[in-house]
DNA sequence: GCAATAAAAATTGTTGACAATCTTTGTTAA
DNA sequence: TTAACAAAGATTGTCAACAATTTTTATTGC
């Protein structure tokens, strides 16, 4: 429950770049780190437990994603995107998601979609048990999950790269309490996977892409700061 | 013609990392570092007269964006896409592209076509002139070019990448000689755009891929290493 | 009490030295 | 001559100390 158990618990320790920016970009996504929170560099050593130099590459990684903002002699903030900036992470999912869902449709093994129904069990479940933290992280996972059935690195990072920009996008300008996605249209979207049908599947998703887009208003924008000790805690 | 008037030609110095990645981002996409070329930090230090944590920095950038590949203890290589690889960056285009040409469509003002249009003249001029390396530069660009005027920052820096790797593909894969692109088929687009037909522009820009995509046979592979020196040279 | 200023503390940016690893060179023996 | 091995050299990875900047705190004057 404090941050230095992270090491405490895997003593194994020496967590890469690539770890530390995914535990960060989880951490976003579950908006356990909202927009314009501070990211000291030495409560993320403290936190991850490790040198300063790993974690100042994992910042200029994240800063290269738009995740946080590297301000000179000011340190790292998670990003707050502007408006337009959120017109352009919503536009770029409209381009994109279609055709990684087209893709998905293309090679989608049983597994696959065995996967996605699990998960989609998940999202569920958090719904009727009202775990929003839960819900907001696995709805924006779906979407994750489904590039990767799309087998096309490229895509997925990318995919990955604007679920998480949307989280903060949805934290600043979405109505308190909103989640990511709606599960039902989920389940639409893993009916028309099942049924091979590649112009469905990307016409709901367009849909649903647009339906998030509706469900935020360009605004009002709330600020927040949290501490990082625990919100890398072991949970 | 020799790396150290990097720093003489520009005495006011102190490239950033955005500078540096820009840098070793055209040389790649003009084939003046083909794949595999290492890049060893002190020959990088000299030729871009920076200290090495910059270059580190710019480095790791460029890894994040799949254009070197950092193997540990080894150093920093020009990345050698894989024939899955290449794949994977021409389905990204193909997904990508004919959406950003769309949405320069919607944005084009008159002096972006006109941009465009002079750069077509460079190309064709170029072409003409049978000066290969910038037939490949400017073939290239249009493309980059293309999506700044779809003013989406997301698409733009995803397109910038994709068209880099394409660059190390074509010199992997493709003919000895082979040009990114037909400059007519540029013209094409040109004129589709100016006639604001985002069903044509699209249609032209998916077909201009796959005809890309036709030139490269995945089986031969050549290798290459270039003097660093000379590369960054002052042209 | 409040604003402005100055000192102190904390945080970030940079550099150089050292450790670890890989590569090359040179040597020896089969 | 070739292969294996060892030493030297070069390159990358890491760390700690220092410099530069910002933020906080304390003080002074009004």
């Amino acid at each position: 429950m404090f941050g230095s158990s992270e090491k405490v618990a895997d003593g194994a320790g020496d967590l890469n770049e690539e770890v530390i920016v995914d535990r960060i970009y989880q951490a976003v996504i579950e908006q356990r780190l909202p927009p314009g929170t501070k990211l000291s560099e030495s409560a993320l050593c403290k936190a991850f437990n490790v040198g300063r130099m790993r974690i100042r590459r994992s910042l200029l990684l994240l800063a290269s994603r738009n995740i946080v903002d590297l301000q000179s002699n000011r340190g790292a903030y998670v990003s707050s995107p502007t408006s337009a900036e959120a017109r352009e992470v919503f536009e770029a999912r409209r381009c994109i998601e279609p055709n990684v869902a087209r893709a998905a449709v293309e090679r989608a093994t049983a597994a696959d979609i065995e996967t996605l129904e699990e998960h989609l069990g998940w999202e569920s479940a958090a719904h009727r048990q009202g775990d929003r933290q839960q819900v907001i992280r696995l709805s924006g996972e779906f979407h994750v999950k489904l590039a990767e059935v799309a087998r096309n690195h490229i895509m997925h990072r990318m995919v990955k790269e604007l679920v998480t920009r949307t989280s903060l996008i949805i934290g600043l300008f979405g109505a308190p309490g909103t989640a990511n996605c709606h599960d039902d249209e989920h389940a639409d979207i893993i009916s028309a996977l099942k049924q091979r049908d590649q112009d469905q599947v990307a016409q709901i998703m367009t849909h649903h892409l647009q339906h998030i887009e509706t469900q935020i208003d360009l605004t009002a924008r709330r600020n927040a700061g949290v501490d990082l000790t625990n919100v890398f805690s072991d949970e």
